[in-house]
DNA sequence: TGCTTTTTGCTGCCTAAGCAGCTATATTCC
DNA sequence: GGAATATAGCTGCTTAGGCAGCAAAAAGCA
């Protein structure tokens, strides 16, 4: 089996057409969006990004959040930190692990949930308003494929 | 004239299948990877970008560079601060405008450049192995549509 | 010319992520 | 049981970005 013929090059380099200046441009744009579109309800999307997974995990632990987003232990602990603070979450020791916090939503946090979730969806819409549905779908389809790799 | 279909709902939302989750997850892939990459030569993924974008603009003022990355002075300071201390770039004040800086790679910093490029492919070739040339053309022009919208 | 406004870069303050080192608790193995 | 190891979370250090406020310099205008 034949090596295949390597998709970029040194020579055919070019900053601006690469995968990563065009995936870092369109995330910046989406969380700067975001974040515009949160600030009245006090959040931003970096803690509404956390507070999401919390929510889908009721009682999970902070190693468990790290965990499923790729992410740090000391960022987590701050991260909890603010989000306390604000009221969103609650800490609590677990009985069984006696190491381990335990986290849940409070009504605070809660309620803002519904709120949310069509801001985000009217920032991702906004993004994507030129594509048609085949092309979103052509696209998310080719960026699952690279996230799923090894 | 009908509006389309908005292509993301409130009801069938799921945040690991949006475009906001994907690009996030891409683009922190490319950067830690490239961060083990460059991490021999003594740079970081961020200040590479700064440089490498210095490097195109001979003499050009720290709000250039700004403006081009659409980032902030502030940060941008700090940055240069980073990379002059490494003795990649140089300062000096303008004849023409006594209130800007001009930057200049040094020659340790041209040095560097193409021991970089080469890393910089193969992260991104890595990273997009399961495609094919098509389909990285077609993400790619999908994605430049994206990033082209207002 | 002199006054106002704009621009440029710097600084302080905040959020945020990553890493190394630490303590307390759990688990494993002898 | 007791020592070694692993795990959970916290803290300090660094890099990094955004915002507001600052002083110096430049540009615009009466």
């Amino acid at each position: 089996m034949s090596t295949p013929e390597p998709l970029y090059t040194v020579d055919g380099y070019v900053a601006g057409d690469s995968l990563g200046f065009l995936v870092g441009t369109v995330r910046s744009r989406l969380i700067n969006a975001l974040d515009v579109e949160l600030q009245p309800l006090g959040l931003t999307s970096a803690q509404w990004l956390v507070l999401t997974r919390a929510a889908d995990r009721p009682g999970c632990t902070a190693t468990e959040l790290c965990r499923c987003m790729n992410t740090d232990t000391g960022s987590m602990t701050r991260m909890i930190d603010r989000l306390e603070e604000k009221g969103f979450v609650r800490r609590s020791r677990s009985q069984k692990d006696r190491r381990a916090v335990c986290l849940e939503i409070t009504e605070a946090g809660r309620a803002l949930y519904p709120l949310i979730i069509p801001r985000v969806v009217a920032v991702l819409n906004e993004r994507v308003k030129s594509l048609s549905r085949e092309e979103l779908d052509l696209l998310t389809g080719l960026l699952k494929r690279i996230v799923a790799d090894e």
